[in-house]
DNA sequence: CAATTTCGTTAATATTGCCTTAACCCTGAT
DNA sequence: ATCAGGGTTAAGGCAATATTAACGAAATTG
């Protein structure tokens, strides 16, 4: 698969030298000089992952990024800010205008090139990141917050238990094998016992509720509002 | 939220031009044909963003400028000017009166559009940090003078520190994770252990009160009011 | 510009609490 | 009844985090 990347900065030397080491890496480069020619390029060009300044003329970087998350095909690129280091935070860190990240500058080629392709890898496992908060029948899983809600209890899952659920719950009715389960929470060179699983399934049921869980016997596990 | 823009201009021409474009994007628009008018349309309307010409007949520009200042709700409005390019900048730029920004004529509606959206949503932000002072619990974060006031008591934080809760608190309830708070606060260039973060977090919890950080293992902190 | 204080980081050690497992129990199917 | 698959419990290991102190660097002071 080859990788789109769209550079978007007003100054030409930066979209050059950022421009020509992702090209040597093997991705495909396309530059915008300001936020509104981002747009368009978004929208002809298609890439997977948006590196955008923050601070440029016509329009900036924080509103061309709500624009494109506007867009109908705009919700799934990875959105990521150039910014200066220890600028005003809860400006830059534009959640609201739906960024996923960013890197400081100065910009290494090397750091550069490590975060795109760490980028790139977290768009292919797009279907975890995506939703970043699910709600069935009374339960809300905010991925971000990483909070449980049932029927207005908040509980803190630890880390195991909450990957677990957010598994079961994105597919609600449909049965998860045990080995599924496995390569999906613990990955593939992991190796645990059976009885693993059960023991977080327990203690899902005795927090969230017994009936919320059913087991098919020889299959799997599958989540049930 | 629907947000108000107060067109100011003589020439009736252009105040329809201006609010047609405007209100086709889902802005409410009144409009004022001299300053005086405009004062009087500033106190009744409130808007969020006042666009006004410089020449004007009875009331120019800069005084009515000057005098929505000094009103009571005239220090959060955004005033951008209207003016002929080429003009004499350091004479018009009447930063000195109080105005924020300014737009040259001749106008493009397209041009029009996205600065006004840029201004309200620099309005937005400060709406965002007036209630972030008040949303948070009484915690209060001033970023100009680094200062943080914790019901009442007032600390002067060190940079790190200062910057790690601006960052936390910025997004409250947001986990963030070890590796983006280095990559927000240190910059990705910067190579610190993990032990770094831990033992600012202890600072803070210290000097603010041990239950606003939260620990969420194996994924990262987060403030909670 | 030395003296002094404050800051940022690390090293070393302690502590926490999650994860896993082992051992045993339960249930239904053959 | 036996067996296979799953359920339950508690305890220990271990990785992640907390804590403290100490040191060099930076900022502040006299």
């Amino acid at each position: 698969m080859q990788f789109k990347v769209l550079l978007v900065d007003d100054e030409q030397d930066i979209l050059d030298l950022l421009k020509y080491n992702l090209e040597k890496e093997g991705f495909v480069v396309e530059t915008a000089s300001n936020g509104r020619l981002a747009v368009q390029a978004f929208e002809s060009f298609q890439p997977q992952l948006i590196l955008m300044d923050v601070m440029m003329p016509e329009m900036d970087g924080m509103e061309a990024c709500r624009e494109i998350r506007d867009l109908p095909q705009g919700s799934d690129v990875i959105i990521a800010f150039l910014t200066a280091r220890n600028e005003d935070y809860s400006q830059m860190a534009g959640f609201e205008s739906g960024g996923d990240d960013y890197i400081a500058k100065p910009i290494k080629p090397r750091i550069l090139v490590s975060k795109v392709k760490a980028w790139l890898k977290r768009w292919e496992q797009k279907a975890d990141q995506a939703i970043a908060e699910v709600s069935t029948g009374g339960l809300v899983i905010d991925k971000e917050k990483y909070l449980v809600t049932n029927n207005g209890e908040v509980f803190n899952l630890p880390k195991k238990e909450f990957e677990l659920l957010a598994l079961l719950v994105s597919a609600p009715g449909r049965v998860f094998t045990r080995e599924y389960i496995l390569n999906a929470v613990w990955g593939n060179d992991v190796i645990v016992g059976d009885r693993t699983i059960d023991v977080h399934i327990r203690k899902l049921r005795e927090k969230l509720g017994e009936e919320l869980f059913k087991t098919i016997k020889g299959v799997g596990y599958k989540f049930e509002p």
